[in-house]
RNA sequence: GCCGGUAUAGCUCAGUUGGUAGAGCAACUGAUUUGUAAUCAGUAGGUCCCGAGUUCGACUCUUGGUGCCGGCACCA
């Protein structure tokens, strides 16, 4: 006789067994309706299961994440028996729910058209209007495996095959279809309803391992009703205005062109975006302790032998061969550059921690498909920097750096970034006590900022543990921006020393770190978030003087004067056209500033300010806009 | 790199059984002196991504490249 314990405390009796369904039954009819499962203590199952003990127990409805999830999780069982349906001859392989959606990989010659994704949505619909039952089955291992070998399913077999033995093995059926699932399940495919949508279909390796076979994805979204599925398409459409690649031509910052896929032709206005973000970047780590230096792009190759790049980042390198037979490699990375600065010279202890910083213009030959607008490029520009120090320094220098980074974010409006830490990787150098040191040490330097972060075990450089620091998208997807490393192990190679209080000689520690970690990923970024409209102090343009009449054109004149030598970069335009016409274009263009003179501000010394995506204008006299301009740069948008 | 899609004017896009191309915006010229998101008229603008092939003839068909887009894998 099972207690079943609901979450607002009230305990029921039932006679026998009772399933989720009975339960939310008993509690009212509206929650019946609305139930998808429940969770039984801390798992999740079906509804049609029995508990014959007791419990707490909670109705999950779509209302929540974890009835969402659920929901998604079913649409990629519906999509697969659709497929199935259509394609009997179809391999199916995982589907499970995502992020705002689900997917489905299957095996199939023949690619999948987007015609393929509207017959398979219809047929969906069709699925879920026959209501099918969601029926939970436990099967032998050995027959589950037989099973699907007999019906030419091979990779459904192959994951059985991986399954521990022992472990239970739960089969769904829905109509004719059966997949193997942990589940739980809908009681019946007409719970799903009507809000979803395929959205897209794409190439997936079996086992996310490049060297597998190649599966064919269908993406697609899922929701609890209409109403959340068209808010959700409605902000995939938003966050396609905010695309870099297309605001960046609007306010004409920079350009890509076939014959040099992944690097960046910057125009005047782009270039004035990226000199204020080295300009606030010099700013901020010289006041930090850091010392900036140049080192050469273009070095031997015994270099990059010595330094392990020549070996194991080779194939992401660009070499040239000389005349007189010589290699030399475009740097990927400034570190062994360095390396070489920091060697002149003997060293002491005192002179530790030892701060070099660069704007280092790197190139990588990333794999074309890899290539994506400004985040992910081949030429870039990284703020790069390396500390030298000793390992007692590790955690304070490690401290400082994710203070500076994360003050840098804030000013740039990120204020939610996910931090993570990674470990060491299966295949990495030195040993393992320095790896528990330099993994603790910079443990210790996050928990004593007391910064949340999460764990990537294993995705540690092969030289030490790093941080990442990851900034989001318009559409969701993560960059890793900043980041920093503890090196363990290029200091030795490239023979760098200092002298330590003991004498003797020591190499040290080597920390690597970035914060915007590429200037132009970076910048992509940015577009993105601020959805073109830069903040004041940042724009290249900050403010346009706009002639209502040529009998302003004087004034106007005066007033960028004025503005430029109040340190505001300003340009006029006296074109004869409406004044409409200018405000739209410049809008257009994201200028945060618009300045419109006409007689009567030509007579009262007077302009009229209006802001970038504000309907209205504020007439103030023209000292008055200067100061409030040239305080709010000053004050970086922040409050003073 | 892999799977799929795609490439026509500066941008956004039309172009219907193969007969060498259009629109809107932008540009340029002229008129308009205008009060807050598109004034009017005219002009000019194209190796239809590149190479090879089929054909009397290719933007259109075949084939090989390249760029870009969406994912996967890789990564700042």
């Amino acid at each position: 006789m099972p207690t079943i314990e609901l979450p607002d405390g009230s305990r029921r009796d039932y006679p026998d067994t009772v399933s989720g369904a009975a339960i939310a039954d008993s509690i009212s009819k509206n929650l019946a309706r609305n139930a998808l499962a429940v969770r039984v203590d801390d798992e999740l199952w079906d509804l049609s299961r029995n508990i014959d003990r007791d419990a707490r127990v909670e109705v999950i409805t779509g209302d929540s994440d974890d009835g969402l999830e659920l929901l998604r999780h079913d649409a990629a069982h519906v999509l697969a028996e659709a497929v199935k349906e259509i394609w009997p001859e179809t391999q199916v392989t995982i589907g499970p729910a995502i992020e705002n959606g689900f997917y489905y990989d299957f095996a199939r010659a023949e690619p999948f058209t987007p015609e393929d994704l509207e017959k398979i949505e219809a047929q969906m619909h069709e699925i879920v209007a026959r209501d099918e039952e969601i029926v939970r089955e436990v099967w032998e291992r050995d027959e589950a495996i037989k099973f699907f070998r007999a019906q030419g399913e091979e990779y459904k077999a192959q994951i059985i095959e991986d399954i521990p033995a022992g472990e239970t093995l739960t089969l769904y059926r829905q109509g004719n279809f059966i997949d193997l699932c942990r589940g739980p399940h809908l009681p019946s495919t007409g719970r799903l309803g009507k809000a979803f949508r395929l959205l897209r279909v794409s190439g997936a390796y079996w086992r996310g391992d490049a060297k597998n076979a190649m599966l064919q994805r269908i993406y697609g979204t899922a929701w609890a009703n209409p109403k959340q599925l068209r808010a959700y398409l409605t902000q995939l459409e938003e966050a396609e205005k905010r695309d870099h690649r297309r605001l960046a031509r609007l306010m004409d910052l920079f350009h890509f062109q076939e014959e040099a896929p992944g690097a960046v032709f910057w125009h005047p206005k782009g270039w004035g975006l990226f000199q204020n973000l080295v300009d606030y970047m010099r700013q901020s780590q010289n006041a930090a302790g850091y010392q900036e230096v140049n080192t050469p792009e273009l070095m031997d190759r015994s270099l990059w032998e010595a330094s392990g790049h020549w070996e194991s980042f080779g194939e992401h390198m660009y070499t040239t061969e000389t005349e007189d037979g010589r290699n030399y490699a475009i740097k990927p990375m400034n570190c062994p550059g360095h390396v070489q600065v920091f060697k002149q010279g003997i060293k002491s202890y005192r002179d530790l921690p030892y701060r070099l910083a660069e704007f280092g213009k790197v190139h990588r030959y990333e794999p074309s498909g890899a290539l994506h607008g400004m985040l992910r490029v081949r030429a870039f520009t990284q703020d790069d920097a390396h500390i030298f120090c000793t390992p007692e320094q590790i955690t304070s220098e490690s401290i400082a750096v994710c203070d500076l980074i994360l003050g840098i974010y804030r000013d740039f409006g990120f204020d939610d970034v996910i931090i993570k830490f990674a470990d060491r990787p299966e295949v990495r150098v030195g040993e393992d006590a320095v790896w528990d040191a330099a993994e603790s040490a910079l443990k210790k330097a996050l928990e004593e900022s007391g910064l949340e972060y999460s764990y990537n075990p294993g995705e540690g450089a092969f030289y030490g543990p790093k941080l990442e620091f990851v900034l989001r998208d318009a559409i969701g997807r993560d960059w890793q921006c900043g980041t920093l490393q503890v090196d363990l192990n290029l200091p030795a190679r490239l023979g760098s020393t200092y002298i330590g209080e003991d004498g003797q000689k020591h190499h040290p520690v080597l920390l690597h770190r970035a914060i915007f970690g590429s200037l132009e990923r970076f910048i992509g970024i940015l577009i993105e978030h601020h959805a073109g409209n830069m903040p004041l102090w940042l724009a290249p343009t900050q403010a346009k003087v706009l002639t209502i009449t040529s009998d302003a054109d004087d004034y106007a004149r005066a007033v960028v004067r004025q503005l430029q030598a109040a340190g505001i970069s300003a340009e006029v335009d006296l074109r004869n056209e409406k004044i409409s016409y200018k405000v739209r274009e410049h809008s257009v263009a994201k200028v945060p500033v618009l300045l419109a003179v006409g007689q009567r501000e030509v007579d009262e010394k007077t302009v009229a300010m209006r802001r970038l995506g504000s309907k209205h204008q504020q007439v103030m006299s023209l000292d008055a806009a200067i100061d409030t301009l040239a305080t709010e740069i000053r004050g970086r948008g922040r409050a003073a």
